[in-house]
RNA sequence: GCACUCGUAGCUCAGCUGGAUAGAGCACCCGCCUUCUAAGCGGGCGGUCUCAGGUUCGAAUCCUGACGGGUGUACCA
């Protein structure tokens, strides 16, 4: 439900009533809880211009106020906020039909639209790296969001498979015969002995130069090799994704050689725009304001990373018909993404009315704030951190619970992964964040184990009661009616967190969320002797709303939940 | 040099479309298990929101400047 939008349409309703005009009216969550549940400030902004009492204005509204069975108390406060307390009875049939609703309540879109989101993005000469971790995970969760929400998502993943690397790789390939396969086990340790061999062997490089003109030509030969090559990579990312559990596949793959053919094109395009220039034989455009030109041609005749991102977008918003394009790529490459979307807009290769947007995030740091790396300085394989978080939340889960060794496989997979996805995308994108073992895998505050735990404790309630759960919500007291507001808060949530592309809006909620009911578990006990029937299955249906609601936040997350823990 | 970005409790972070006494978790101290998972809950301690100005009835939030960290800065992606 879209709770807010409820509560501003009462408001502006009363703005109608009073006669007042009002160009912008927001309501807000309340700060407070003695402060209701939302709260109305804006009667202080208009005092100046209608010239009176911000409390006059404040009552004039509550005046006209149509409650509607949604509000219960009004009052006006301070300088002039009004206070909204919702009605209980509102609020649990609200509840009441998101329990009984299998989206639990939330709409879909009524004007969907098209989105692409670009992510992942990795490079088939080398491993996945801690790099891509963030990058796919933010936007799988984007993806995800925007699906649920209507949207028609097409995931795209930009794999750079193009590039004079690739004439190295093939020879050596090539020249492993059959143990090339076996080797390409390692991509890492492939590219650096095809390196070494590139750098002692005057022969083996010169093959190598040869073969990044063969490909480029499509000679036959050399195609089937750089084939293999990107098949056999491709392999080893869909492991990663397959273990991550991010919604990726090959129908996803849009890589940078698809745009190979278009990119002469672009740059005629521009030209005819009368937006291209040379500069030390190289083809430019200079954006008014910019020091630094887009080159999309180099002085050799090459084309570089701008001309293919300009290609895709041509593709992205003229073919695919998209209507939000974006890209889900580190913070670093902000400078660029400016650019090739000013060129984009102002050569016409992207309507006006596409929305292009950069998710930008920050780089992942260790314990002492310094770039995440292996002990002697390499990058570290994401395959290899996935696999030490599965082992680590092993050792983590202790437990009370007799599992049989399946089942701990099953729950220290779903719970390592989950941590390491959790941990990433509770931090604000943006800002850079520092990857530590210990307070990923702990239970305690904004963790996905502290949702895990929550919703595992719902499940055995439910498997002790063992009966079906039919019956009508009751907001008993206050904690219940602040659960019950927060579960009616996940739509307008999800609908930010998607406008702003955050997820940890999500996890925010859901931590809130989450503690919540912690309280209401430790304080409004369900299946203890002594509790009515009638409040028992309500707290049954409210624990049950969370747990769903728990759930499906976590699943747009990309996190499944186990039943036990 | 120029551009972008960040600076909130000892640590890790929320909050930033301006609103009431700035919030969590960790760490530290104190309470709560004979019945729904104590991996939990309650309480305490801890802040001139880097600094200086400005706009405003009201600024952590917006603007300007300084200081400090990070990043980018024409033929790699």
């Amino acid at each position: 439900m879209k709770l807010k939008e409820e509560v501003n349409t009462l408001i502006k309703k009363a703005f109608a009533n009073a006669g007042i005009e009002a160009d912008s009216i927001t309501v807000t969550d309340a700060t407070k809880p003695e402060f209701g549940d939302y709260q109305f400030n804006g009667a202080m902004a208009l005092a100046k211009q209608l010239k009176q009492n911000p409390r006059q204005i404040a009552q004039t509204i509550l005046d006209n106020l149509e409650t509607g069975g949604m509000v219960q108390k009004a009052e006006i406060a301070g300088p002039g906020f009004i206070n909204l307390w919702l009605n209980p009875e509102w609020i649990a049939a609200s509840c009441q039909n998101a329990e009984e609703n299998d989206r639990l309540g939330i709409g879909t879109r009524s004007n969907p639209i098209k989105a692409v989101v670009d992510y992942s993005g990795p490079n088939m000469a080398k491993q996945m790296h801690v790099g891509h971790l963030r990058s796919t995970i933010i936007g799988d969760t984007l993806a995800n969001l925007l699906e649920f929400l209507g949207d028609e998502v097409i995931r795209q993943n930009h794999i750079g498979d193009w590039g004079t690397q690739f004439g190295m790789l093939i020879a050596y390939l090539e020249e492993m015969g059959e143990e090339g396969n076996g080797s390409l086990k390692d991509l890492e340790q492939f590219y650096k002995d095809a390196k070494s061999r590139f750098d002692a062997d005057e022969a083996f490089a010169d093959k190598a130069r040869e073969y990044v003109v063969k490909i480029q030509s499509g000679d036959a030969h050399c195609l089937t090799l750089w084939k293999k090559f990107i098949d056999i990579s491709l392999g080893h990312c869909e492991e990663v994704y397959e273990k991550l559990d991010v919604n990726l596949s090959r129908d996803d793959v849009r890589a940078e050689s698809f745009y190979n053919e278009t990119l002469a094109k672009v740059v005629e395009d521009l030209d005819k725009a009368g937006m291209l220039q040379e500069s030390d034989g190289a083809q430019c455009v200079f954006l008014e304001g910019d020091e630094v030109p887009v080159i999309v041609r180099k002085s050799d005749g090459g084309y570089l990373y701008a001309t293919t991102d300009l290609a895709a977008l041509y593709y992205r918003a003229n073919v695919l018909g998209a209507k939000r394009i974006s890209y889900v790529v580190d913070a670093r490459q902000s400078g660029h993404f400016k650019q090739v979307f000013r060129v984009a807009k102002e050569a016409g290769f992207v309507p006006e009315d596409v929305k292009l947007e950069h998710v930008a995030f920050g780089t992942m740091m260790d314990k002492n704030g310094k770039p995440f790396k292996t002990r002697d300085g390499g990058t570290v394989k994401l395959i290899d951190l996935l696999d030490e978080a599965v082992v680590r939340a092993k050792a983590a889960i202790t437990s009370k619970e007799n599992y049989s060794e399946e089942e701990l496989e099953k729950i220290a997979r779903i719970v390592g992964i989950g941590a390491v996805k959790y941990a990433d995308l509770a931090i604000n994108r943006e800002s850079n964040y520092i990857f530590d073992w210990d307070k990923m895998l702990s239970f305690e505050g904004n963790t996905s184990l502290y949702m895990q735990y929550a919703y595992a404790r719902i499940q055995s309630i439910f498997r002790k009661y063992g009966k079906d759960v039919e019956g009508e919500i009751v907001i008993g007291d206050e904690l219940e009616h602040r659960l019950a507001v927060m579960l009616l808060r996940f739509e307008d949530v999800l609908n930010k967190a998607a406008e702003d592309a955050a997820p940890n809006q999500i996890t925010t909620y859901l931590y809130e969320l989450v503690t919540l009911f912690m309280r209401f578990y430790e304080r409004n006990p369900i299946l203890k002797e002594g509790v009515d029937e009638q409040t028992r299955i309500s707290r049954l249906m409210l624990a049950d709303l969370t747990a769903r609601t728990i759930k499906q936040g976590l699943a747009i997350l990309g996190i499944q939940v186990v039943d036990r823990l």
